[in-house]
DNA sequence: ATGTGTGCTACTTTTTTAGTAGCAAGGAGT
DNA sequence: ACTCCTTGCTACTAAAAAAGTAGCACACAT
């Protein structure tokens, strides 16, 4: 493989886990993954190179961090832009949906 | 280590990979977790005993969802009520949260 | 007493992630 | 042309997490 086969574990069909195939579980498949929902936040604040971007998500490996490239690009969410990586039209509006959620960690981890 | 030590990597301290600490990060670093999320959306839908929960989840193992139990049941999310696990107010809180998401993967799964 | 369901733990194998090194390509400067 | 950067990665190894299977201890019913 190297470098015809992405072998990217694309959402949509042979979801990891889900058998009824629901589409939120597919969604959850892809996002529950390391650093997945972190880098679609970072990304949102601000367009980032591939390095810029490893450094805002705590040096995370390159090696993760480019296999969730891969995957979030393949779902259409991220794309390579000239500034470096980007939202999609798609990735931005799953970014709206997730963004009540830091209202609301704010909240929650005081209660921890 | 026999029934002492739980080691739950709970959240709101030692968040892997959050130096910054965010409170979404922390969040993330939660549900970020496989079948997490997927285990909140169940509990939200339905209370489900241990195994129940592992039918409605695919059959997944009985460690890892031991495992994430605990973790939720660390982070307030998740109780045990008389008719198996539950969620709690905060669990429920955040489940609104995560709602939206249902919706907006109908629509994205077929951009796939 | 036998059976059934429950909530797990133990153990082994496989997959995922971390962590580190380094390379090829593209510029900027000299 | 030749260094000196930065960028976007790939390769490799080690550690951690998850999958997968088996089975135990307890409770309750028959």
């Amino acid at each position: 493989m190297s470098s015809t086969t992405p072998d990217i574990p694309r959402p949509g069909k042979p979801v990891r886990g889900s058998a009824s195939g629901q589409p939120i579980m597919v969604l959850f498949d892809l996002l529950g993954r390391r650093w997945a929902m972190g880098i679609l936040w970072n990304l949102a604040e601000q367009d980032c190179t591939f390095r810029a971007l490893q450094t805002r998500c705590a040096s995370l490996s390159p090696t993760v961090l480019n296999t969730r490239l891969k995957e979030l690009r393949a779902a259409g969410l991220v794309a390579k832009g000239d500034k470096g990586y980007t939202l999609t039209d798609d990735g931005r509006a799953l970014y709206q949906r997730l963004e009540p959620l830091g209202d609301w960690a704010q909240s929650w981890v005081k209660t921890l």
